[in-house]
DNA sequence: TTGTAGGCGTTATCAC
DNA sequence: GTGATAACGCCTACAA
């Protein structure tokens, strides 16, 4: 490990001014120390010791990134946009997986914490509780949440989550449905109640009188809708619609539906929300609801970055729009029903 | 921030005693200020700075993980396995998403350096050129690859590629295909040679004639499988089964026949490679190649703990056994062959 | 333009 | 048992 008391005894200059320079300070050195101290720490492959630096200076370019679930291919997609934002800032994106597990967020916050990392993001968990979340603001280190709420006044980026499940119970509705499954994962803070809600009062608007048996509250995985809707059909229930709490469980629904030998969207339709890539890939394809994930990832880099400068931020709260995204899960059955209406 | 100097104060001790015993450490101090000092500290909500510990002991407890593409659920299974065992010998992972770009994989070889990572774990990536990688041993921080060779003699881990698709090739072989196609990704080390050269030898033993028109090695995402599937059907080439070099790329194939109107398994057969959890949810459910990735990623950290402790590691490379997991993507069409041949 | 020196929070050695 | 104290590598006044 080369450091810049090794650069200085060679090139016969003091670590001060081996310090600026490698730090793209120019402005007190002579062009030729400078021409000197660069060509020696080539030579000798300098890289600066972070903790060394991080240790004067208490600050040092990671953010953090934590994701409740990296197997879900959305949480990915958020890395990407994330990440790729960071980059542009000159920031190293630490990405650190809850796995939905509230220890393990407590104790990336606190690693977070103890390597001084500059800011962190934190998205939903199907854990309710986010007192070791404040932790960071206590000890000053800037974060924003995506899609959760931690306290009543952090900056976070949300989802108009109650109007992409009214939007996708409006489509089916509007498809000729009436008798509409909800099925959604646990409750991450008002996320999922949101989507809940959002699903409800469309319901109520388009007068479509609700049935608390259709509605199931699991987890975000593809098992959920697959257990659940397996369990509504056991009940005998029947509905002809079902508005999924995220593209995963979707999927779920899709496999259980088929093995039962239910056609889609002929027997059942199907609504996601998130719109993963795989959405596309699958058969049916996935009409669902697009969250701007990538765009969302970078704006909440953006608002990090003013943060951890001290800048000012105007928006503490900022919603992306959802957005229908019509494919091959969801059949009109309007002319069926007025054939046998 | 309180520090070590804060307890030492309030507790009237030396920064030392405070030192041994928020590190555990109770050899050489009396029991009553051993108590003081953990009260005090639980008071102040002490944290170490790792920094300052990292900066004395120039090593930290963070293990890196490069996965090239985190949007691919093999990837995030890895990181699972990494992360769940690292956790029992209380370690962090930092998970680097390289994005297949090697610039990416450079910074953050340097970052791991930096931040003196333990060791890093390092995964396949599209480009077959890895010296850089080899900074991490000529900085003492050891590391090992998995499915990926970066130099003749460092440690490494690898599912056995060849005999995964040599079984693939066989699995459809015998199920009366003789015109096999191949779909693989592009060259990461000997990785997909191996993949190519499995599904060759295949050939060979079974003494069927190999077309180079019908293997296509492209990229490892869904759209290569898509795009070169159909260039395939474009040039009027005739196969009935398709070996792929990922699931990934299986689902995009699927997508593409399916779209053209060809029937899955009934008129071609696809073979997958990973298993990666939605090959069970696909439809039809996708015939793979399982590779035991939880598995692999826990003897990445195995094997790199010994490493790191100095400690003696008897195999330096690696292998294990590919599965074939038989599911619903292949159909027996031995039936057929003898009603027309 | 250049160099000296103090200090960041820890660990670890060595007296007491 | 306890406590000074010297590193670790770097940044940054402040002097020269």
């Amino acid at each position: 490990m080369t450091t810049i008391k090794d650069i200085g005894r060679l090139a016969n200059v003091s670590i001060a001014a081996v310090s600026k320079v490698v730090n793209g300070d120019y402005s007190s050195v002579s062009e030729a120390t400078k021409e000197r101290i660069l060509k020696i720490s080539k030579e000798l492959n300098y890289k600066p010791n972070r903790m060394a630096r991080g240790l004067v200076t208490s600050k040092t370019n990671i953010l953090g990134l934590m994701v409740s679930d990296i197997t879900n291919p959305f949480f990915a997609a958020l890395a990407k946009g994330v990440e790729d934002r960071a980059g542009t800032y000159g920031y190293n994106v630490l990405l650190c997986n809850t796995d939905e597990k509230s220890e393990k967020e407590i104790t990336y916050v606190d690693l977070m914490l103890q390597y001084n990392a500059a800011g962190v993001i934190v998205t939903s968990s199907s854990n309710p509780e986010s007192e070791h979340i404040l932790e960071l603001a206590e000890h000053n280190t800037p974060f924003v949440s995506i899609d959760r709420s931690i306290s009543s006044n952090n900056y976070s980026i949300f989802v108009d989550n109650f109007r992409g499940t009214y939007v996708a119970a409006e489509h089916l509705i509007k498809n000729g449905h009436t008798k509409l499954a909800f099925i959604g994962g646990e409750p991450p803070g008002t996320g999922i109640n949101q989507r809940l809600n959002g699903y409800l009062q469309a319901l109520r608007d388009y007068k479509i009188e609700e049935n608390c048996q259709l509605v199931c509250i699991d987890s975000y995985h593809s098992e959920s809708g697959y257990r659940n809707v397996n369990m509504l059909l056991n009940k005998g229930l029947s509905f002809t619609g079902v508005v999924c709490g995220n593209d995963l469980i979707a999927f779920g629904v899709i496999k259980a539906l088929k093995e039962r030998g239910l056609k889609i969207p002929e027997d059942i339709s199907i609504i996601g929300f998130d719109d993963i890539y795989l959405s596309a890939l699958f058969d049916p394809s996935l009409t669902t609801i697009r969250q701007p994930i990538y765009e969302m990832g970078s704006h909440a880099v953006d608002v990090l970055i003013r943060l951890i400068k001290g800048e000012n931020v105007i928006e503490k709260v900022k919603y992306f729009g959802p957005e229908l995204v019509e494919r091959d899960s969801v059949a009109n059955i309007s002319h069926k029903k007025l054939q046998t209406g």
